[in-house]
DNA sequence: TTGATATGCAGGCAAATACCTGCCTATTAT
DNA sequence: ATAATAGGCAGGTATTTGCCTGCATATCAA
């Protein structure tokens, strides 16, 4: 997994907002994403290039059509890099120590 | 949880270095941190500065120094609300309705 | 075949981003 | 008190980003 390609496709809304629509009816075609945002079909594109390019969609071309699917493997992979890891931490630790040393000059 | 300003927090490679950072030492201050990073200290001060304000760390000043402190929880609420519904969908699935959509045309 | 539909490709532009330099303030140590 | 240390604040700039317009290509339907 490219660390970096799938973070910053998640750091755009409009992308985000792509992998939601395609969460609630996967296989959708351009035009058909399009009517659920507010933007040129060309601007969309682009933000489907960056989706693919990090892994978190696919395409299949039917005739004209260009079909996309949301792939959940990246998002799994971030979960387990980046989310369970700091899992084990618990906030009320964190508050503890901050107590501790606010402590200090107070 | 403001969603736009974690995902954009972690959109960028500096600022998952610093959690990396903090994730291994918590609690260092400033100078401690840009020793990981090859960056002047203001670049490095704008970068927290985004980190705290989508909540993920936080600060705490002790003297003439101030303290930096993962917090985990803007991450569980991504995992929440990105990760674990997209865990439901079996990429297997994907890949039957991939290949009996291919078949549509070939 | 001819028109409509679905998408691809290229370039332009304003705003956001990630750096930087330079200077100021606050705290600590000698 | 004075110097060193830790950090804050204010621009300046080159690059990246997200959006657009305009035109080209491919497929389908009549």
């Amino acid at each position: 997994m490219d660390d970096d390609k799938v973070f910053k496709a998640l750091g755009d809304p409009t992308r985000r907002k792509l992998l939601d629509l395609l969460y609630e009816n996967n296989g959708q075609t351009l035009n058909q994403l399009i009517d659920g945002l507010a933007m040129t079909r060309q601007s969309a594109t682009q933000h489907l290039d960056i989706l693919q390019a990090a892994n978190l969609i696919t395409t299949v071309k039917r005739g004209r059509e260009k079909l996309h699917f949301i792939n959940p493997v990246p998002l799994h992979d971030v979960y387990e890099r980046w989310v369970r890891k700091f899992e084990l931490q618990r906030l009320t630790m964190l508050y503890e120590l901050k107590k501790e040393l606010e402590g200090d000059n107070e």
